[in-house]
DNA sequence: TTAATCCATATAACTCTAATAGGAATTGAA
DNA sequence: TTCAATTCCTATTAGAGTTATATGGATTAA
């Protein structure tokens, strides 16, 4: 399950990305539709997952680093929410062993649950902000959802 | 995330598929090492979701409901954790509205989930018990994990 | 100096998870 | 009839995670 902040996370980027400049974070909620002090700690988290720089006092804000096609949902994804995979035993950045499994290669929900996460990395590190973009059709008026 | 939960429950119905027969849930929780008292609720889900039946008495036990090719792993984990899909409003099963975007067919967040959603269905919706019993080298001796 | 803005810490309400406990009801067998 | 095995039902619990809000400090440009 993709957690709110994960969420609303993706929306700050997909504005970001759109708008291609400076924005405070205000600036950011309104567009998104996110609240305004949440909003606040997941820029703070997606500065520390290195999507973004922001500037501090008058005229501060947030913009995006590196190019709208470089940063990837998958990315985004586990800088918020942790692991892509269903199960820790299946996941290559969060790997953590069963404690009621004795052996980790033969385990058959492992090895179904491997596929899945493979599936999902698939996809979503596969997919940039870019890619995001292009998914709406209306392009222009930055109606995203 | 897959919970304890939908783990234990694939491993109780993994331990029933491999030994074919009626089996007392004390046996279950002691072949598939999961705490039989969570078990028992568990069980009781399975029986709810017509994955087995269950007798109850003396020589009372379950018994898988079906073929355990006819058992979808999909099935099980919608009936114990809910939703495939990451999001809800991509979900086909449990679907809900999002509060927070005001059109669903443009929103590009949800179109990123749906195609996950449908990739994690593809896998779960198309590996049986059978399957998983099959994933396993080293059939006889009924180590699975 | 002021206003805008990011940043850090604390807190609160709520829900979910992963169980455990105790006992009632059912059943087959001695 | 009594016993033991077993499922079934209800309640409880401790801890963690989620989704925020509140307060105020630090920084910066005009
Ligand atoms: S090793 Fe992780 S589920 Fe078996
Ligand atoms: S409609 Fe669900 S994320 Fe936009």
């Amino acid at each position: 399950m993709l957690s709110m902040k994960c969420k609303y996370a993706l929306k700050a980027l997909v504005v970001l990305a759109a708008e291609g400049k400076k924005l405070p974070s205000s600036a950011i909620a309104q567009k998104a539709r996110v609240p305004a002090k949440f909003l606040e700690a997941i820029l703070t988290d997606l500065r520390k997952a290195d999507a973004l720089t922001s500037e501090r006092g008058a005229h501060g804000g947030h913009t995006l680093k590196g190019a709208p096609e470089k940063i990837m949902l998958g990315h985004v994804v586990r800088a918020m929410d942790g692991m892509l995979a269903p199960i820790p035993c299946a996941s290559t950045f969060y790997y953590k062993k069963c404690d009621d499994c004795t052996d980790e290669k033969i385990c058959v929900i492992r090895h179904a649950m491997l596929e899945v996460r493979n599936k999902i990395s698939e996809v979503l590190d596969g997919l940039s902000l870019e890619d995001l973009l292009n998914m709406s059709p209306k392009k222009k008026q930055q109606l995203f959802w």
